[in-house]
DNA sequence: CCCTCACATATTTTCGAAAATCGGTGAATT
DNA sequence: AATTCACCGATTTTCGAAAATATGTGAGGG
């Protein structure tokens, strides 16, 4: 049968990639239940097929098994964002000195086409770019330019799985806002201080580029998570005046 | 039934553990092709609960997914062993500075006791310990009690997964020499460092333990990987004196 | 009224048969 | 002789039924 395996190989590959994307743009909510009746009209596939790509999600730590009482989409909290956050700027940082040190002219040439596409498309799309996810995706792809001259496969791979993961709060948080902040300037500073050979101010500006996302994923979207206080609850504002 | 589930929640679960230590045992070898047949009979399993065993396995780079063509073991090379330990220096290092930072009481009795089980076993042992899968099983307990007290868990999960693909070079060079280096002192050194929370000597010393540790691999082991001109192919010297 | 236990229902986990695919062999063609 | 193609057995991948487990409900007792 010529059937859907989509760009994967094997059918699991296929819902592996799907399912995969629907967690990180928050089609599956965080720390949503996954019925498997449910997923299997979703993504039309049987049980085991479906395990098999659960079962990897679980090692990517964007869904957890819970025992024998199935899998939830693995939940969100300020404490793992900011944890994080804080090992990406490590990650970064390592995979970014090292392009740096070994970058070519075809790492720079993709830096610049990759960084140019991203300013068109957010020129195009304009204020509400962040909610498109073709700009998402030349997002992913700049950065990824950036390190892509490290010549260290296994800490590429750390730094996708923690991209990734990072994604996801991005993506919750583009839901819940009107604007994002103006990120061409500084991805533009990045792009300079790279093609420049001036490691030290590379590595000061992504660090400061990932914190500063960061941050502002928490200032707009903190009410989404169960572990931070309720700042400002803004619809709740009912009768009961006390506290 | 009360059937065998044994430490895990799944049977899936289990046979992923056990799946997992035979492939950094070496019992399943590096590049060896996994056929269904074989490892249903070996794990008493079927195909599907084989299938996500394998598919965690792939995500955790222990064993690869050939499209529709199964499952092999990770293959072994110098190239990997030197990405792995450059990767590792970097995590471990920053774990244990974090762990010696914010350790405790109990942070620092752990370290002292594993320790001195690790010793205690090994002079029991005698010359051949690190043949004893029980002591590599205290000698890992060890290394995590350094820097259990990192409160970070990316960092620690990704340092885990680290150790265990580093584990599986050890193990596979421990077959194939008569006796291993002295590594007590080493590690007595790093204990004495953590506890006296003198951050930077327990740096230095746990990168040289890290990397010394990979050296000898290669130096031992080294005419077993694929990508090393054979230095001196010990037996191979029969007849055809040509080349 | 609340708690416990037992039963019924819902859900997940496991299994092995069936379908799809791969890899190798040999005949036919250039 | 070399190349292509078609076939067949071996192997992997997928499926949905059946077994195992968890969850919800209600009766009975404290």
């Amino acid at each position: 049968m010529e059937d859907r395996k989509a760009g994967s190989e094997t059918r699991a590959g296929d819902v592996l990639q799907r399912m995969r994307l629907d967690i990180i743009n928050c089609v599956l909510k965080p720390g949503e239940k996954l019925r498997f009746e449910t997923l299997r009209t979703m993504y039309a596939v049987s049980f085991s097929t479906l395990r098999e790509a659960l079962s990897r999600l679980a090692a990517e730590n964007l869904v957890i098994a819970e025992g024998q009482r199935g899998f939830v989409v693995a939940p969100v909290s300020i404490a793992d964002l900011n944890d994080l956050t804080n090992v990406r700027v490590l990650i970064e940082r390592e995979a970014l000195s090292k392009s740096i040190r070994c970058g070519d002219d075809r790492w720079e040439g993709n830096i610049l086409a990759t960084y140019h596409r991203m300013d068109k498309l957010q020129q195009r799309l304009g204020r509400e770019y962040y909610l498109s996810e073709e700009w998402s995706a030349v997002h992913g792809e700049f950065h990824y330019a950036l390190v892509s001259a490290c010549t260290s496969p296994v800490l590429l791979e750390i730094r996708s799985k923690l991209f990734e993961r990072a994604h996801r709060y991005r993506r919750m948080s583009s839901q819940f806002r009107p604007y994002w902040r103006e990120k061409g300037a500084e991805h533009k500073m990045i792009v300079d201080a790279a093609l420049d050979r001036d490691e030290e101010n590379a590595l000061r500006l992504i660090e400061e580029h990932i914190r500063e996302t960061s941050e502002n994923v928490i200032e707009h979207a903190g009410h989404l998570f169960p572990d931070l206080k309720p700042v400002a609850p803004k619809r709740r504002r009912s009768l009961s005046a006390a506290e």
